[in-house]
DNA sequence: ATGTAGTGTGAGACCGGTCTCAATTCGGAG
DNA sequence: CTCCGAATTGAGACCGGTCTCACACTACAT
């Protein structure tokens, strides 16, 4: 019972009742702000409440409503800029709507996922927003949907999943950047990941498990069909993460390969920045010895010499579109599932030439 | 009576008690580890919760026992990589003590920062780590103190709050950074920062409401002065935020004033980024016309041409510690509050060269 | 005077856990 | 065979709010 004696135990709203010389029904009341009060008895308890610095206690508030006006995200990475800003922005769109924000990171793992969710909705937070890790393995994510919270993907679709989707136009996008770098006259392309793979060779589309990869690899393999480039599945580079250098590693394999690509359509600004950084300890120029476009317009690719080419991704947009979704079906809104694609934009830089072997000819 | 009666009413103690034929008491002590029990109870006991899909409410968990399990984060902004990377090691340490974050934004309003702080309180955090917007108005700070909430300050520290403070050594850095740039040879010196102020001109350090910036310039000053350089005050550059193009505006008046520095002391990434571009579009050339040094190694200062040199700021460690101190104190212990000062690095790239009047003279 | 509607208030159940304490059971010592 | 203590178990209070319901009291129509 040191709670009950400590000096520093929280003011409950017994504590202001009994202050108030009212009922602790009453002093609820006007705290909650809810049933009928007297304005006499209502400045009383205020009086009282002011003067013992009470401060609702939001769990048991939450415990006896049910709804703990909090929503929970899961992203892959918080460090990565881009999950950076959907957080930003969901957790602004929250905001505005009175609710609040818990932040778990899975490391694009999914064990991490899966322990995340099982916190948050130990927590019970009113709606969930996840980035999936892997699409191979979401039967706790469908645990989810059966019991009836809320829930939107971000960025990354899922099959036959009965959630709300926001996502952007990736396949379309990748097909378009693509036919981009074909049309300067490319014909050895590649399309570089962060996915893992063992072996770290593609060999089909059922191994992407991140669903907004795997489109737009269809759309880059679409395009390179449609130029009629034969075996475009070889340009298809699974380098693996950040961790030990194996991306690295791999990027530096890729582009000091015998026969190199002389394009590469990167899948993340990361990749991106580690091709960059690659080339530049080799030597590399883009874009005479290699034309480069990557998803998402990261802040560093508009300040290298010369400016990358990027496929702008409208992640703030995604994040609000995401928590309103969201935040219409908590309060119980109950469309049919709904599937947001929200459209990409291709910024012109500097980073595409004509492949050097072409140059020469000239 | 709804959630009683409703088909997806969430599985209580009392349920999985029923259905293993035990009191609620027995299945409470199961299912949260902590009194003793039989074997053979404790099996039918968990076979039961895992038929119902048991998932224990936290929230009431919390209720009775008075923690949370949970750490409150208010970051300035979480869009800026600085601060990603802080709640991301901050959350890594906090999920290997078994604890989880909640992440307030308060965009470095003060008045968001109050009402965060509320929030976080009201949802009783275990422990907070703030970056204080404003060192002039703490009293929603002093409350927490006084509450006997452990608190750390992250990256700012405020003088006369007895709280813990993790933070690099600010003053010294920026000295440093000033002296190397003097030994270059420069004279006219601007520092350069975010923060704002009416009239838009530096005063005196009384208007540096943000302790970190406060530290730093102080080092910058005394560096100058240390040079004999007259009236450094003058180049202290209080360029306002982002929004609504008010610090490109600041940046450009100040590179195409009739004199402008020929040296800048950038405080973030941000604005360095700002300045970069402005010099960028203008056609100025670093380090010819300009040289720049920022603090934070931000991901695009090692990839521009020429890379800019950078005070490294060791965020992840400061992450890390800064949840460390605080989980030991939630923990129980309660040594007298500690100022962790982390130091930084000078990373020199090509920014800095001599100043164009002098490059004249040779 | 009696009925009736409406307003403000208090008593106490409830949310879903934890935890105290008393009751029950069982084994072994005396 | 009886008694003591350890090991389990159950009943119920408690955390700090919300919310239902009953009751007292006023006001107005019948």
């Amino acid at each position: 019972m040191d709670r009950k004696t400590s000096p520093f135990r929280p003011v409950t709203v017994a504590d202001v009742a009994r202050r108030a010389e009212v009922s602790k029904a009453t002093a609820a009341r006007v705290l909650g702000g809810y049933g009928p009060v007297s304005e006499e008895v209502k400045l009383r308890v205020q009086a009282a409440a002011k003067a013992l610095d009470y401060r609702p206690n939001e769990l048991a508030r939450s415990m006896s409503t049910g709804k703990s006006g909090t929503i929970g995200i899961v992203v892959g990475d918080i460090e990565n800029a881009f999950f950076g800003i959907a957080v930003r922005s969901i957790s602004d769109t929250a905001h505005r709507h009175g609710f609040n924000v818990i932040l778990a990171n899975s490391g694009e793992e999914v064990e991490a996922e899966k322990a995340a969710l099982k916190v948050l909705v130990g927590k019970r937070v009113d709606g969930l927003i996840v980035t999936p890790a892997d699409n191979r393995n979401v039967a706790h994510l469908r645990d989810i949907v059966r019991s009836r919270r809320p829930l939107v993907l971000f960025d990354r679709p899922i099959e036959g999943l009965a959630a709300d989707v926001v996502a952007s136009d990736d396949r379309d996008a990748a097909f378009a950047a693509t036919m981009r770098l074909v049309e300067a006259g490319h014909r050895r392309l590649a399309y570089v990941t962060a996915l893992n793979a063992e072996p770290p060779v593609f060999t089909g589309p059922e191994q992407l498990y991140t669903s907004s990869v795997k489109a737009r690899i269809d759309g880059f393999l679409a395009a390179c069909r449609a130029a009629g480039i034969e075996e475009p599945e070889c340009g298809v580079c699974l380098a693996g993460g950040t961790v030990g250098g194996q991306q690295r590693a791999s990027v530096e394999r890729l582009l000091l390969a015998a026969e190199p690509p002389t394009a590469i359509l990167a899948s993340d600004s990361l990749v991106a920045f580690e091709i960059f950084k690659v080339m530049q300890a080799r030597g590399l120029r883009i874009p005479d010895e290699l034309s480069l476009v990557s998803f998402y317009d990261a802040e560093w690719t508009s300040v290298t010499t010369p400016p990358i080419s990027v496929i702008d991704q409208p992640v703030y947009d995604m994040g609000t579109q995401a928590a309103e979704l969201l935040i219409a079906r908590i309060n119980g809104d109950s469309p049919p599932v709904r599937h947001c694609v929200l459209p990409t934009r291709f910024i012109e830089r500097g980073s595409i030439g004509a492949p050097r072997r072409l140059m020469a000819a000239i």
